[in-house]
DNA sequence: GAATACATGTAAAATGTTACATGATTTT
DNA sequence: AAAATCATGTAACATTTTACATGTATTC
């Protein structure tokens, strides 16, 4: 539902090509937004359908050519109310880590133990991205005047993102910790 | 894809009907997993149909009949395996309120911090939530002593909801604080 | 009198994933 | 020589949501 949004978020800032959005969210929103290349391509042909967007084709030699889109002043309103549109609800969460150890008890805990140490890697490596990369890439954007407002809340975003890992972390941690307690 | 088995792992308890997995999931696996009615409905008419598990009509009085599901003895090895695979990613997260932020420049910053400082509200009853009910709930199951396993891992995943809340509260905290200081 | 709980489900639409297809260029 | 990158897209499938349909009993 809100993967049009973001792509027209994005096409604020410059006209790109579905590859163009697929890299860009992978670098940017990856952290609480992603899709699939084939969705974006999908989901920016009804956005032209629905005059949100508008593409041309730009030639290139000896590769594809590319798609360019751009948005249009509907797209701009479109955007615009649901940036204005205050969010109300907590978004439900889906954990399949939360689920599969919610039904665990026929498991021993060692096993349980195997998935406990190996999420706790993957976390400390996405934690550490979050503090170098993406601080990183962020600070630079944040660098040009006119990107200065914009750079202030995608670096609200990543913070998100670290302390989202750094909780994760911890409750891994406490939760290994407490497990290792019930061997005997 | 992971509905089904949580609707498995519950049948692995006692024999239910569609309407009673609901009931059940809204109090217990809410905080981490959930599903429409309707899905519900549909997901074990496909369980059915593979064999996992079992359905027989019971009747009612004044009342539309029942339709309880049992687990079958191919439904148990299938939730078997799924358990016993250790969860080797980590799954990709959406957040509505992350992505309107991420291009909200454009915004006031006061439209901004009434939707953060409503979502603080709505984040610190789900903590509450955490801390009083759930907790409440899990410590009478763990009382009797054939479901003292399950519980213990059952409060794993509701101090997991904890933990996130707090780490959630804490970032809308920072978040608006910082955001206060931009008006100028 | 209205709303909620009980209880079941279908149909349609929206959203998202996986697999397939193509083909040149660049890197390992 | 194999793999990855650039670049586009379609088709099929799976998942999820929303809306509709029905009807009694109880609570506010």
């Amino acid at each position: 539902m809100s993967l049009k949004y973001a792509l027209l978020g994005f096409l604020t800032y410059q006209p790109q090509s579905g590859y163009d959005l697929k890299q860009l969210m992978d670098l940017s929103t990856s952290n609480f937004w992603h899709a699939k290349q084939s969705q974006i391509y999908t989901t920016l042909k009804k956005l032209e359908i629905e005059e949100q967007v508008i593409s041309h084709i730009e030639p290139q030699e000896n590769r594809p050519n590319r798609r360019v889109y751009e948005i249009t002043e509907t797209g701009e309103t479109v955007l615009g109310e649901w940036l204005a549109q205050p969010l109300m609800v907590i978004e439900p969460r889906k954990e399949t880590l939360l689920l599969k150890l919610f039904f665990s008890a026929r498991l021993k805990p060692e096993a349980i133990l195997t998935t406990l140490r190996l999420q706790k890697n993957l976390h400390q490596a996405d934690l550490e991205k979050y503090q170098t990369t993406t601080k990183e890439v962020i600070r630079q954007f944040g660098a040009s005047a006119d990107m200065a407002a914009d750079a202030r809340l995608w670096e609200t975003t990543r913070r998100y993102g670290e302390l989202y890992e750094e909780m994760y972390i911890r409750w891994l941690d406490e939760t290994i910790k407490d497990m290792e307690g019930w061997g005997e």
